[in-house]
DNA sequence: TGCCGTCTTGATCGATTCTTGATCCCTCCT
DNA sequence: AGGAGGGATCAAGAATCGATCAAGACGGCA
């Protein structure tokens, strides 16, 4: 059964979109919140989502980026803004699609169909669980275990270990940390990477916290310290 | 280098959205016909086609069938044809997304982006690297390996060392070299160079060493053994 | 409202890197 | 042969960067 995960807070829009979908057969949750909505896609991994930007309690832009920190689920951004800057910000946070309103059922269903046919056919589907060292990263459960144990990191400590386990042994720029962790406008601050990464090899201890490692001047990385 | 194959039959079209792709990076082809895209689609294999759906020759819902019968490279639709019924055929046969004329640029090249990007990740994904003797320099990583060891080098004498080996063989006047590696205002502090080629010098070694030569009165330049 | 965990910010300490000046060397020119 | 100009090297002080601690600020939740 594919599942489509439809986040709108009016809940008119919701019931019609999800009439359309169901009518294609396709098995259909529905939040009107971004925390609701941040909460089925970890919890229940649907196969594409469509998000309002406009939500009330986050930006939709917001969640785009979040959600990608951990998941490809394909999300096709539908908004009552035409705003183009709007458009390229959306797509380049991560959206697969953006529908102005009002669009016709037809045509979203066809996008619908584009988004899960690229999901289908890929190659294996990735196992959401980051490998290095003794650490496992469970991305969609937000978990961290070490040689088993589970470890406790806050939401920023484990957004910026996730973002250093993607690309292991590889250094990523301060820039590119504070991106991707705070999102923009926090490029220069690179003081916060100091703290967590301080904070980070206490919680992970002795041997886990020389996992990470500072290049001076550069950035961090994340070294498994079977290879190098 | 990335290419992007553009397919329309109006001139005037294929000048701009060729401008625009050109400013942002990209290597751009034209075709203004069915049997151009198809042959340079099977010839060169871009990694991105924008296609027009009104060509003379053939129908564009025709060609992305044909194609997809043996590639995966993503196709956007440009066409003037807001009809519903026409886009959900094109989707549907194939296209991964359809933009309908007119359209801003800056939108068509976040759509642009979202296509490569489904394209980028294999893991593998090796960095570019400079080569120039022994050395090869990853930007990317900001690493240095020698015949395979990696050589510590400070920020600065990196930023040097990759300054040089982005033009192997080449003379890089004293200018040159400290407006890239200090910026602008440190124009005459060749005795920088002097300092910082020494060091570079003395982490390569002996036969290392030899290939960063001076140009009195010129500047420097990273000298492969192999070739003169 | 008050509590609690998390995030931000400032201060301090140690280490590395950058800058700068002194000294020696080589080459070219007269 | 001697001097001038440019280059190489060394070493010490200055500036920067990173690690860590700790004190507010902020926000969610009971």
């Amino acid at each position: 059964m594919t599942t489509i995960l439809v986040v709108d807070d009016e809940p008119a829009i919701l019931r019609t979109v999800k009439a359309g979908l169901v009518a294609r057969g396709y098995e259909v949750q529905t939040a009107s919140s971004g925390r609701e909505a941040l909460f089925l896609l970890t919890a229940r991994t649907p196969d594409a989502a469509l998000l309002d930007l406009a939500l009330g309690d986050m930006d939709g832009v917001e969640i785009c980026r979040t959600v990608r920190s951990w998941s490809d689920v394909p999300i096709i951004v539908l908004s009552a803004e035409g705003s183009e800057h709007r458009k390229v910000v959306a797509l380049d946070e991560g959206a697969d699609d953006y529908v102005t309103k009002p669009f016709s059922m037809p045509e979203l269903l066809a996008r619908v169909r584009v988004a899960l046919r690229r999901r289908a056919d890929p190659r294996g589907a990735d196992d959401p669980v980051l490998v290095c060292g003794g650490l496992e990263i469970d991305l969609a459960r937000h978990v961290v275990t070490q040689a088993g144990v589970a470890v406790e990191l806050t939401p920023k400590e484990f957004a910026m270990l996730a973002a250093l386990a993607r690309h292991p042994g590889r250094v990523l720029t301060h820039r590119t940390i504070l991106h991707e962790v705070w999102g923009p406008g926090y490029d220069t601050e690179t003081q916060y990477l100091r703290v967590y990464a301080s904070q980070i090899r206490k919680k992970l201890g002795r041997a886990g916290g020389a996992m990470l490692v500072a290049e001076p001047g550069i950035g961090y990385r994340l070294v498994d310290p079977a290879d190098a």
